[in-house]
DNA sequence: TTAAGTGCAAAATCTTTGCAAATGT
DNA sequence: ACATTTGCAAAGATTTTGCACTTAA
C-alpha cells in the first residue's frame, strides 16, 4: 500500500484534490469509524455535499468501507488492504463501545465461520460487538 | 409468550391501542426486519410521528430489537422471546440478501464466540451476514 | 483544453417536538 | 376522571440534486 495519500488516490483511479487528500489522511490515521456528520465537524470549512461525494467515491473505489451501525447514520472506516472498486476485503470485526460510542475496526480478528440455514448463501459477514473498549473498561 | 397482540402489549406495560396492535401483529408475522419508512408504506393511514413513537416504545419495552443496517436507516424486527425493558435477549444472527434487500433474523443460530483484543469487554454481538437468501439464490 | 470536482443553493427525506383532541383503563 | 396516545403542524436534521465555477491532468 502506498505511503502517500496522493498515490493511494491515483491507485484507485481518483484525482488528487485537496479535499480528498485531507479526508483520506484523516481516515488513515483513525482506528475508529466516522459518520458523515463527524467529518463535517472535523472539516467545518468543507462543503457538506462535497463530503458526501468524497465518502461515496471512496467507498466505491475501495478506500473506505461501510460499518453497519445501530444509530441513525452509517459510518465509514479506512479499508484494511487491497480493496478495489470490484471487491472489498474487509472481513474483520467491528467493536462499538457502549461508553464512548466509538466504533473500532479489529483487523487482527478473522470473522468466525457462520453456518446458515439450508438455501442461504453467504458472501460476506459483518460482526458488530458491543461492550466496553480498552479505554473505557 | 401470549398468543394475542393485546396480551403481549399488556405484558410489556403498554396500553392496547389500535395502532400498536396493528404494528405488533405486522412485526409478528414477518421474518424480516423493517425500517420506519417501510412501516409508513404498510400503514399509509397512520401518522409518521405516531409510528416513530410506536417503534420507540416497542424497542424500549423489548418487543422489537434494532437490526444494524448498512443502509441509511435502522431496521427493527420482532423479539425472539423473553425480552424485557430491562434486557434484550436477541442474540441471533441477521442475514441481509444482496438481491432482494430483505434482512432476515436467523434465530436458530447462536452468535459465535468472539475473541477480543486485550482490554476489550464484550456485552453483546450482532452478526450481519450478506449474501443471497433462499428465495433469491 | 476538457473532463472531473467543488461550492452554493434548493429540494427531497427523514426524524423530532409541542400541543390540542381522542382514547384506554 | 385521569393519564396516555394520537394526529397534525412545524421545526430540525440529514441526504440528494442541479448547475455555474474551479481545478487536475
Amino acid at each position: 500500500m502506498p505511503e502517500k495519500a496522493k498515490e493511494l488516490l491515483k491507485e484507485h483511479g481518483l484525482r488528487k484534490t485537496f479535499g480528498r487528500q485531507q479526508v483520506l489522511i484523516y481516515f488513515r490515521e483513525r482506528s475508529t469509524a466516522v459518520s458523515h456528520g463527524d467529518l463535517c465537524k472535523v472539516f467545518p470549512e468543507m462543503d457538506r455535499a462535497a463530503l458526501y461525494r468524497i465518502i461515496q467515491d471512496f467507498e466505491e473505489k475501495g478506500i473506505v468501507h461501510k460499518v453497519p451501525d445501530d444509530e441513525v447514520s452509517v459510518k465509514y472506516a479506512f479499508c484494511a488492504s487491497s480493496c478495489t472498486a470490484e471487491e472489498h476485503h474487509d472481513h474483520h470485526l467491528h467493536f462499538k463501545c457502549d461508553a464512548c460510542q466509538e466504533t473500532y475496526c479489529l483487523p487482527e480478528q478473522e470473522t468466525p465461520k457462520i453456518y446458515l440455514p439450508e438455501g442461504f448463501r453467504a458472501n460476506s459477514t459483518e460482526v458488530l460487538v458491543h461492550g466496553f473498549c480498552k479505554a473505557c473498561a
